[in-house]
DNA sequence: GAACTGAATGAGAACGTGCTCAATCCCAAG
DNA sequence: CTTGGGATTGAGCACGTTCTCATTCAGTTC
């Protein structure tokens, strides 16, 4: 085998392919298997072959090669990202903290974003799960079609569910207190004198995307309904327009405003619906919290160079990533250990006043 | 062998490993080379060999290995992102769009973050080599320590670099028009009746982090200083203060506004400078474009919720990182090609007005 | 029926690594 | 000098795929 593979390389254009553990061996004098034990800090070698195997490494640049490791270990020290869109703020920081914590523990991250669309994420699961990743990380797309999602995790795939969830899945998950951060948020506003809140609920049709449930933004407005009736307050269906992203959040919004009974409060389910809100109040040439309240989710970086500042629910973005990577290192070195649901504290951050003109 | 195989497999957990194509072979009653051939579909198989290869795939769930693949073919069909980091807006939309032109081009993409840390940068280099990706997007650290990356072309990995670049480094790269950009937006500024316009630079201490020269902010910082001269304005040093990061740059801001000759135009060189302009401004009560202009890089949501919105440069992130995934793709085909550059246009968008009051 | 042709098929090498097993080496004790 | 034993070493299998090569098979022509 070995004068095959002389031959073999002799062959190749030179410097094209790098140098494999068997060229550190021939150039160190020693065999596959000692080059193999001085570079990779196992078994026993002599102090002598461990220095030329070192120099010869060293000369020839020896890189090791992750693909052949992974061919005999049967793990890649790879984890999968499958989120919904990086370019959005919010899951930019999920994998910041996501690959930090992956690194922590020698992971890399390979990204696949699905856009919300299931078809989306069913490709890119295959993709990750063909690349034999060791973890998943997953904001599913749709509380609705998951079949695939469960193929993956009957196969043994260890599966992190972050952000969002399929509660049918049995996977770790990793969330935030959507529910209690939401119904709180309204109860101050309650308390700070405000009837007429209105929310943008997450739906409506759109043209381009499909519409797809998320547990995320219903918790988040159950959150809002439960604060609202623990008051007593009844809240009629046109505070509760649908709508998405934040054109749709805009206009929806904007209705409203112009609308009888205006809202003396605004709450924004997620960034994006802040962003529409404050357009529409802009708009109207609004002043907060002069004309209107505005309060919500997500504690980006421009909610602090409006003039005054916006009240905001801030999420732990980085380390809900910064967890899901630990849970998967855990689940990994431990796969039958019984799936476990973390959920983080969120913050609330009164800036502008929420109370009534 | 396949005796010895079969002996293996079940003496394992049962379920534990996915079914290779040594087991579809076996399902269907044919060869392993019948079976890749019907998968991989090359070479002739008969039409009953073929339907009965499909069949045993599709009832043991078959998923091609890809490491093995790579293995053999040479190629893993994965890219590298090498970026200061993702959370950064900026970074995350290019990412986005390197992950959707990789896509397209059938890769997929390893993110690592450097944090703009030459170290960070090496390290993750390693390991992206050692993954052995196809190509390596590539947002240097550091204009000075590129030893690490000069290696890598050297080898022969395919890189190109994005948003700034190492010009001895031979590769491709993929930047905007930063000096251009820059020079038009200030003579803009001037024409409109400016002479008191002051940028902060890019620079100055920082305890946590080292500093690394970077040409994206030094061509921009370039063309002001080109646009001014070439009006024959002199610029002050006071109106050039060194600084990094948000508060950095809102504290030498505030410390500019407080000071005698306050200007009357402020020129941000990034999205976090224009942050820290905008807090400044806001400290001091001021308004735009009535007490001052504000104008500079990057148009991200935020710049069109302030009132009135700010006059921006807005980049084309996205598309940044889709050209640098198709230059890569290029070159991986005809890695004998010569490094092209490729300068997008950015594209000012006025906003607020710039008259000064 | 023999010879020919092209399709279909199976055996097996190769990729680079980790790891097992047996063989060899060295050194000290007897 | 022999023996024992621990340290050191090398040969070789295995991982799952792609692909080459030789062989077999079916069908056609003379």
């Amino acid at each position: 085998m070995s004068r095959a593979r002389y031959t073999h390389r002799v062959t190749m254009a030179s410097g094209a392919a790098p140098a494999s553990i068997f060229d550190v061996a021939r150039e160190a004098g020693v065999s596959r298997a000692t080059a193999a034990r001085a570079l990779g800090g196992y078994g026993s070698v002599s102090e002598r072959s461990r220095a030329k195997v070192l120099a010869a490494a060293a000369k020839l640049d020896y890189s090791i090669n992750a693909v052949a490791r992974s061919m005999v270990t049967g793990r890649t020290m790879t984890l999968g990202a499958l989120v919904a869109d990086v370019a959005n703020p919010f899951f930019a920081r999920v994998i910041r903290g996501f690959s930090d914590g992956a690194r922590a523990n020698d992971y890399d991250v390979i990204l696949v974003n699905t856009d919300e669309s299931p078809a989306k994420e069913e490709r890119g699961l295959r993709v990750l799960m063909e690349n034999r990743v060791d973890g998943i990380l997953l904001t599913p797309a749709s509380l609705d079609k998951h079949e695939h999602l469960q193929a993956a995790v009957d196969r043994g795939q260890a599966v992190v569910q972050v952000d969002r969830y399929i509660p049918e899945l049995e996977t770790d998950v990793v969330v935030v207190d959507n529910y209690d951060a939401a119904r709180r948020a309204v109860s101050r506003a309650i308390a700070a004198g405000h009837t007429r809140i209105a929310t943008p609920e997450h739906g409506g049709a759109d043209s381009k995307q499909e519409f797809c449930r998320i547990t995320t933004m219903e918790d988040r407005f159950r959150g809002y309904l439960d604060a609202m009736a623990n008051a007593g307050i009844e809240v009629p269906d046109r505070y509760r327009p649908k709508a998405r992203h934040r054109e749709g959040v805009r206009d929806a919004v904007l209705d409203l405003l112009r609308g009888p009974d205006r809202p003396t409060a605004l709450f924004g389910l997620d960034d994006s619906f802040m962003l529409g809100i404050v357009d529409a109040a802009n708009a109207e040439n609004l002043a907060w919290p002069a004309d209107i309240a505005i309060f919500g989710f997500d504690d980006t970086d421009w909610t602090t160079v409006l003039r005054p500042p916006l009240s905001v629910i801030a999420q732990p973005a980085y380390e809900l990533g910064l967890c899901a990577a630990e849970a998967l290192a855990a689940r990994i070195a431990d796969p039958s250990r019984p799936p476990a649901m973390t959920t983080l504290a969120t913050s609330w951050t009164e800036r502008s006043s929420l109370a009534p003109a």
